[in-house]
DNA sequence: GCGACAG
DNA sequence: ATCTTGTCGC
């Protein structure tokens, strides 16, 4: 079936209702073959302007190969389990900026571990038609427990009685990030991805370069010159 | 009704 | 997300 296209300027109500439709549609299963590039969304903020930063690394050395940015006017407040259309329509534009389509994306947030089972990662996999993973810092809905304290181990994320995704340790003794199938894989094969594309930090590399070509820390005027600690101008 | 609530 | 300095711990 061909992948779905649809307005982005909905009401709340209307979002919720496309949501539930989108859902149906979304694969959990299998694993991606041949995945040679990894990519990494990331979205920020600054003032009235939303700018998305699309990063593709090589899978598995990670190394960058391509990136792409894309500023526009922020059309729909945050609002938990609707922010695919906050942060959406930028993220698409980003990506399809890119000079190649990579064979993975992950993003900042939730996949299938969404109250309508549509966050993010799962809405822009069937956009896209690519597999996607939803790797976030926290939780959105479900319930679990602690992870082991090394690195790799993880603890299923449950809602309503469904394992929706994982707390998953990237890091000994840090706080677990959560992952979630997003589309056109199953949740086994997300956490071996993410953990396949983490090195010495908390998040995988797609998401700190994503978020460092993005921006991290918000859009600021580049003409305003560098900021010290103490905003004093440094000896 | 009350609390929770991706970024 | 963004605003924002120093600080406790491995």
């Amino acid at each position: 079936m061909a992948p779905p296209s649809h307005p982005w300027n909905l009401s709340p109500s209307e979002a919720i209702a496309l949501q539930k439709e989108l859902a149906a549609r979304v694969i959990c299963r299998g694993t991606p073959e041949n995945v040679k590039t990894v990519a990494g969304v990331d979205v920020s903020f600054g003032g009235e302007m939303a700018r998305a930063a699309a990063v593709v690394l090589g899978f598995p050395d990670l190394e960058v190969t391509d990136h792409a940015v894309v500023t526009r006017p922020v059309t729909f407040p945050y609002i938990p389990g609707l922010f695919t259309f906050r942060e959406g329509p930028v993220a698409v534009a980003a990506i399809e900026q890119l000079a190649k389509r990579p064979d993975l994306i992950i993003f900042d947030g939730q996949g299938l571990a969404h109250p309508r089972r549509l966050g993010i990662a799962s809405h822009m996999g069937l956009l896209l038609d690519l597999p996607t993973i939803g790797c976030a810092k926290t939780r959105l809905c479900g319930t679990f427990d602690p992870p082991g304290p090394e690195k790799g181990s993880w603890s299923p994320l449950i809602h309503r009685g469904e394992v929706i995704g994982a707390a998953v340790r990237t890091r000994t003794n840090v706080r677990p990030v959560f992952v979630s199938p997003g589309h056109l894989l199953d949740l086994p094969s997300a956490i071996r991805f993410v953990l396949a594309c983490c090195r010495k930090y908390r998040l995988p590399e797609t998401t700190r370069q994503a978020d460092h070509v993005a921006g991290g820390g918000g859009i600021r005027d580049p003409s305003a010159g560098p900021r010290t600690p103490s905003g004093r101008p440094r000896p």
